[in-house]
DNA sequence: ACCCAGGCGGGCG
DNA sequence: CGCCCGCATGGG
């Protein structure tokens, strides 16, 4: 079955490619995106020309749902791009990637790929990420998909190497063992971004980045700003002359220019610093 | 061969 | 506290 969606202001490869979850598993070819989520499978193909929409499922209605939410269709871009158009760079960087959305993930997934994402590049996190579906995804009639918190309760540090993972396995263990018994992260859903980063820290090898990169791409809390290398080093060289400046601060900065929208700021800072660095 | 990757934990001063 | 180091693995 088929359904068209017309967004304003969205962009399927941008939202795809730019080291958001979806991208660490889901295909794009052809510029054709197919996943399959809740037993169901979901295609998506975006009109060169229109930026209309092509959906096809086994349940059409699922996947309209599906789709609005994980690309964030009902946001309204023209009030974020103008509460974030705070200077001449960010300008740019909307105008560069216009249509870049914040993805909306479940929160153990994007707990999942964020934690194997430290220390590591794009291309084995989505390596990593496939071999974790393969071993303990959930088998449907569409095929695997991401595999849930249940999906791990058997698993063992050798899969996790045999994985990829390395020295993260223990922390996959850990975040398995912490979600199963302290922590639902069902119940952070309605917590504000800094109570939901308070509980994430918990967990062993959870930080301030992965913790800001959940409560921004698992819960939707569009105020938090993952702070990684690279948006590090672009903060410090447009903003700051290129002096070092703190995490903290970095923060305080963000908070202060961004606000409530500062998440929206960093995906299109990020994808702007991975792709132009050199050339800005 | 060698370097580095959407960080983090632990140890040391 | 802040700083610094090691960490598994494999792509470029």
């Amino acid at each position: 079955m088929r359904a068209i969606l017309k967004p304003k202001d969205f962009n399927l490869k941008y939202s795809f490619e730019s080291g958001q979850p979806l991208g660490f598993y889901a295909d794009f070819l052809d510029n054709i995106l197919s996943y399959n989520v809740h037993s169901h499978i979901v295609r998506v193909k975006q009109d060169a020309d229109s930026g209309a929409l092509k959906l096809e499922s086994d349940s059409i209605q699922f996947a309209k749902a599906e789709v609005s939410s994980r690309f964030r269709l009902g946001d309204n871009m023209e009030r974020i791009y103008n509460e974030i158009s705070t200077d001449r760079f960010m300008e740019q960087s909307i105008q560069k990637y216009n249509g870049l959305r914040v993805t909306l993930n479940d929160p153990w997934e994007t707990l999942v790929v964020f934690i194997i994402s430290q220390n590591n590049n794009i291309k084995r996190i989505r390596n990593s990420t496939l071999r974790l579906i393969e071993r303990f995804g959930k088998v449907t009639q569409f095929g695997k998909e991401f595999p849930s918190l249940d999906d791990f309760l058997d698993a063992n540090e050798s899969d996790f190497k045999a994985a990829g993972l390395g020295f993260r396995s223990r922390y996959m263990l850990h975040a398995i063992e912490y979600c199963t018994d302290n922590l639902d992260l069902r119940m952070l859903k309605n917590k504000d971004s800094s109570d939901i980063k308070d509980e994430l820290l918990q967990i062993k090898g959870v930080g301030d980045k992965i913790a800001d990169c959940v409560a921004l791409m698992g819960y939707g809390k569009l105020d938090a700003f993952p702070i990684d290398v690279w948006i590090k080093r672009i903060l410090e060289k447009v903003y700051f002359k290129g002096t070092t400046i703190s995490i903290e601060r970095l923060h305080d900065f963000a908070a202060d220019k961004w606000g409530k929208y500062a998440g929206y700021a960093q995906q299109y800072l990020y994808w702007n610093a991975r792709n132009n660095f050199s050339m800005l």
